[in-house]
DNA sequence: CATGTAAGTAAGTAATTACTTACTTACATT
DNA sequence: AATGTAAGTAAGTAATTACTTACTTACATG
């Protein structure tokens, strides 16, 4: 892959997210990625192709759930409960961590509302949350043939997780902190609800 | 309020649900408002205070989810896992049946992305957000007194809640009913994890 | 040295867009 | 009949934008 096209993507990346697809112009992305407009267009074509090409260079990367799962592979006699916090505060830590997350996060949040008029790139979006939702209900479904968790639909028990840390970081972007409180006992009490529900024993 | 005005604005929720603020034109909203451009820079001055003055032609509107629990505040003893069954569902049905609910969700979603870049579109939408949350966690808090459920976090349950809610329309919303099953079957699993946990009764 | 390649510079085109100005039409009130 | 008001028509302005063309510079390779 050629520097100055990849410095193109990268720049591209960041302006889309956060200007949007419409409000992103060409010669902003050219003036981040440090090259002449022209050059942008030589190597791009226009810029319908150039969100595609960003898609596609993105892909592998997108793919970050996959990788925290890889934590659990090998250790099989931990506390479901207790593997769920870590991966619910490792999500939490990845997100405030790296600055990058965030423009992707916003680069995907950006594709929600393009999606709807543009096929491709919604078809782009849904292989990707599968690609999220996939590993976490088979996760899920390991579980439940070890009898740690009851018998629920994994699918609808990956979304439920998921939905919840989407709609947060979210939030946590567009309002900053004041939002929530503090972002690890907001998690912990998710996980709290999501292992346990919130009924009373008695009820169930 | 003047008819005029009022076509104005609802025509201008249409367009900027569909494209975006920064995608939407003037001419386009006057186009649906079936009125001249000029009339609607002579009403709304601006584009910029043309969406303030949706928002607050929507305020009251947008609070829905108050009028639903309206449904509730008579009965007093029905089981709390079937009051929330019969809430959730009465939201996907809202959400399916009135075509007004799936611009305003849209809207909504656009405030999103352009609230990261003006702060009083992101004051209105949090203030928004609130309403949806604050009569929940309410509702929650009464459950808890009367012994329904059991002590968590009120607000962290609400969230949890609206959070499902809230990404799951957004999923239908860009790729159809394609990504899910039949709506109803969806939201009985997810109030089944939510009220019971995924636990088994062993593990807590 | 000669040639090819990747990049820049500069200027421009055609379309779109938010917004303005000047004038006209239709209707309601005094 | 006279006046005010709410709307339309038409034309235009200044800026922006995606994208193009023609030419130049720098560098690497044969």
């Amino acid at each position: 892959m050629d520097d100055t096209e990849q410095r193109i993507l990268d720049a591209a990346l960041r302006v889309f997210a956060s200007e949007g697809f419409t409000g992103a112009t060409t010669r902003r992305i050219a003036e981040e990625a440090n090259v002449a407009e022209v050059t942008l267009f030589r190597k791009f074509k226009s810029k319908k192709n150039l969100l595609k090409e960003v898609l596609i260079n993105n892909r592998t990367v997108f793919s970050s759930m996959e990788d925290l799962f890889q934590l659990f592979q090998n250790e099989k006699d931990v506390n479901l409960e207790t593997e769920l916090r870590i991966l619910g505060k490792n999500i939490a830590k990845a997100m405030r961590d790296k600055k990058k997350d965030s423009k992707r996060r916003m680069f995907m949040f950006m594709l929600f509302e393009e999606g709807r008029r543009r096929p491709e790139v919604s078809e782009a979006l849904s292989s990707f949350l599968q690609m999220n939702i996939k590993p976490l209900s088979e996760y899920f479904d390991l579980q439940i043939k070890n009898g740690k968790m009851r018998t629920t639909n994994s699918r609808s028990a990956a979304i439920t997780f998921v939905s919840y840390f989407v709609y947060t970081s979210l939030l946590r972007e567009v309002f900053g902190d004041s939002f929530f409180g503090e972002h690890d006992e907001e998690i912990e009490r998710f996980i709290d609800i999501f292992t346990k529900g919130i009924l009373k024993a008695e009820e169930k």
